[in-house]
DNA sequence: AAAGATTGACGATTCAATCTTA
DNA sequence: TAAGATTGAATCGTCAATCTTT
């Protein structure tokens, strides 16, 4: 097809394949071992944090996270059990159902989200050089965009340093 | 923690997660669409047509693809229902079995590569140029060692072009 | 006793169908 | 009729227990 041969576009896929499983599998080991949550409920909390009021509607969540909106409504159900999260119909749309972050949950998230950022620190960050960090935010974004995706992340608080 | 902010260590975090997920069900959709199979299966039949024999151990097999021993289990199950794969016990340890492909499999992964190699062209190498393709791939690299994987992947015959 | 693989019970995700509201 | 969200059935993966062979 192209004159590299196909072996080398492969070998990135799998790299990407590989990284990603294995990064996403330890950081979600040790986030359940230290803060004692799933990683994907330190997703949806995270979410809400840097959320206008705590809360979102379901469908936002869920590209945001992408998954599928059953998918989201099993995952909210199991987080609104523990307290962390509860529904609340939209007030301008009665179809429409906002996840709003409870007082737990955010006490939850805070005490989460220091592990979370040790843990991408420790699987991720620490290993890549600054430059090798941005080429590789550039060149993820744009395959992101590239792909029909929105490189979307509310901005945190600490991103003002 | 550092002078950055966490802002941005999350960033690159999420872009990770997020072109992984992106890029795995583009190609995964098309795979299917287009060759019949599911992305995984695509795995066991590409590793297994490019080990020696077109054999491989369970527990081999399992690690190349990041799976868990009953994981694989289960997708062998699927696969050898479909006639693609058979299992053979191993003549020198009899306690390991062997995943073979078989002329179907053979013949399926043979119709199925090209698609492949199509879909990974199309949601990653071309999105990106040379340069970001081999910077990608070191960063990657050194990401899947530092957390204690192993970057393996039998060399395609492509390869040597 | 330990290694390789499988099985049962379970958790998490998806698709299609359903219910409610616009 | 369509959009937002949920539910039932099915798929896929994991953990712990089991079975066989070393």
């Amino acid at each position: 097809m192209n004159h590299h041969g196909q072996g080398s576009n492969v070998r990135l896929w799998v790299a990407l394949m590989q990284a990603q499983g294995t990064i996403a599998a330890r950081a979600s080991d040790r986030l359940e071992r230290e803060a004692g949550i799933p990683l994907a409920w330190h997703d949806v909390l995270a979410r809400l944090s840097f959320a206008p009021e705590g809360k979102m509607r379901m469908q936002e969540l869920a590209d945001a996270l992408n998954l599928s909106r059953s998918g989201l409504t099993r995952l909210c159900d199991r987080i609104e059990q523990a307290g962390l999260i509860v529904r609340a119909s939209c007030p301008s749309d009665r179809r429409g159902v906002h996840a709003v972050l409870t007082e737990e949950g955010s006490r939850k998230f805070n005490e989460a989200a220091p592990v979370f950022y040790a843990a991408v620190e420790e699987v991720l960050t620490a290993h890549l050089s600054e430059r090798e960090q941005a080429a590789m935010r550039r060149a993820l974004t744009k395959l992101i965009e590239a792909n029909g995706g929105h490189m979307c992340w509310s901005l945190p608080v600490e991103e003002a340093v």
